[in-house]
DNA sequence: CTGAAAGCGCTTACAG
DNA sequence: CTGAAAGCGCTTACAG
């Protein structure tokens, strides 16, 4: 029940070095001003004594406000993937809220680059203190977070990342594995045939992401030595119709398809297609906690869902530059997201 | 960048009462020593102004300290279980020290329950404000936890709960549900003759716990009418001599078993056994992430682990008896662990 | 280059 | 039953 923790404070410093406390801090916060042999005296006495400041006091008599920005997509009709990152930022919010920080969110159209752009330089002009980002748009990203780094702005980027940037750093799936999973979940119900298909459901089948999915996902065949045949089927618009008459024309041509897998969390479009084809034989395998995803997976139609914990991706990747901007600590610089196996039985306890 | 929010505090509500901050301090602590008439007066005003108290100016003013008790397994040389839940429980307690909490930890011998009982005598003389507990002897732990109500203190169950106590929560799996979702992974590689053995290696087989592991097991088969003959094996010495030699006897009464099920962490034992014997053709499924284990999954003789997250139970069971206690806030009775399914694909990007 | 003093929003004796 | 004052460990103008 007693305080054993001696504990040293910035007055203690202040007595040992004979200085005054304001010095003291001037130095544990690298402000100018101090004269080289004060700071190193000081400097000497804080690692002597292990020095660790109280954030408490540090961010209570601070009214200095920390602003940080969002860019995500906005939550369309097609799919409220979204929600769940977004869910997630708000809870680091509100759990940081206190230690003075305030978070802005912008978001733009996922099939408008423009729109991106346009959000970006609202976030340039803002003069926010960090940015927590999905880059959706390589390229334009790229620009974005060139411009950041410019200014001195850590950025962290979640859900897919863009290699070689200085990004404070990244939190999201490791692609490749998870197409690999994606593949070995694909082929429980594999039967003589051994056909499987790669349904791409995008307005940009080839981005980067999709791509990687699909390496790991092919990887997983070769590593295996199995005779398995995959086909490719990209559908660019994104609207049940499409969806069905597309599966239709692929599924006529390859009659003998036995496992579908999708690579994002559209594969509520191909569940319902099947359903309404009585195709129930061809097992299904693909992205996202939805919640028509798991109407489907209870209704037997998908087999697997594969996910990422976005929630936590959100609440992980606002944290992160709570870390670098409050607290002054070390971030890693890669935070790979486990790939989590979700089935009918299990789905109820799942945790975003 | 400018502070929007107009934040009232105990200044404010002590200028609108007409009092001063000590007596609204009282109120809001529901310290005795306050009329009636002015205590309704300064709730209304905390009412009216949705006033939130300031816990970093609250923990800091306060050098109360908060202290709790930790009684969970020994790691032992048999199972480093236990290893997990500790790693949430210091990473908990690293995140709340500053919030003046102190964690006391007492480790008993899973195979002495005279240990749990000695150790649940000394929490009792320590004076804790609040108890984690792992009920790994039920019977021992309704006695201890109804001492802890008598005193008022509060206690939180992790990794087994005692239904119908007064526990603050429990964090842990839904067992039932878990042995459902081990019967489908055990399911995938059945071939004609359907014969499943369920393996439980414990001195106390028939605890609750098992008990309802199997019974989640046993109604998957039932509900989907499935033919498959189930048989268990209880193993009660749990060095590898003993389950090696327990097992060869069963296998060689039920030549045709497909699939094991092993109901905790010492999956590895069948593993080892069936590589000595050279029976890969028995499908294994059980529990845990020991690198043991994640070793013979890796080697492709264990198929599944199904993991409940036992370092986040640890985690989240000190952050619960933290909520009642520093922030006051309600906590949730119940709160079902994920039943995350492991495989050689996805257990690179695991977290416990 | 340095320090004295006020203050952040609370809690805690102490006095009445 | 109630209040004035000191203090928690920091930060922030301001003055020199």
């Amino acid at each position: 029940m007693e305080k054993e923790n001696t504990y040293y404070g910035v007055k203690e410093i202040a007595r040992r070095a004979n200085v005054s406390i304001a010095t003291v801090d001037r130095v544990i916060h690298n402000r100018s001003g101090v004269s080289e042999k004060t700071k190193k005296k000081i400097n000497d006495i804080i690692k002597e004594l292990d020095y660790q400041p109280n954030i408490l006091a540090s961010r209570l008599a601070s009214r200095k406000i920390i602003s940080l920005a969002i860019l995500i997509p906005r939550v369309s009709e097609e799919t409220d993937f979204w929600e769940a990152p977004m869910k997630g930022i708000t809870r680091a919010e509100a759990e940081i809220r206190k230690y003075g920080v305030q978070v802005t969110t912008f978001y733009f159209d996922l099939n408008s680059q423009e729109s991106f752009n346009e959000q970006a330089a609202l976030i340039l002009e803002g003069h926010f203190h960090g940015v927590l980002l999905a880059p959706s748009f390589i390229e334009a990203s790229r620009k974005f977070v060139h411009a950041c780094h410019k200014l001195k702005i850590p950025f962290v980027f979640i859900d897919s990342d863009v290699p070689d940037e200085h990004n404070l750093c990244y939190i999201g799936p490791h692609l490749f594995q998870s197409g690999y999973v994606g593949a070995k979940l694909s082929t429980y119900r594999l039967k003589e045939k051994h056909k499987v298909a790669v349904v791409n459901i995008s307005k940009e089948t080839d981005s980067y992401n999709y791509l990687q999915i699909e390496e790991g996902f092919r990887s997983y065949f070769k590593d295996h030595d199995l005779p398995t045949e995959i086909i490719r089927v990209d559908i660019k618009d994104t609207d049940s119709l499409s969806v069905a008459r597309d599966l239709t024309r692929a599924l006529h041509e390859h009659e003998d398809v036995e496992a579908i897998f999708v690579t994002n969390s559209r594969v509520f479009s191909v569940a319902a297609f099947l359903k309404k084809s009585k195709r129930t034989d061809i097992s299904l395998i693909g992205y996202d906690y939805l919640k028509e995803n798991i109407s489907f997976l209870n209704q037997g139609l998908i087999d697997f869902l594969i996910c990422h914990k976005p929630e936590e991706q959100g609440y992980r990747g606002l944290m992160a530059l709570y870390q670098r901007l409050v607290l002054g600590t070390p971030v890693e610089k890669t935070h790979f997201m486990p790939i989590d196996i979700i089935t009918k039985e299990n789905q109820a306890f799942y945790q975003n």
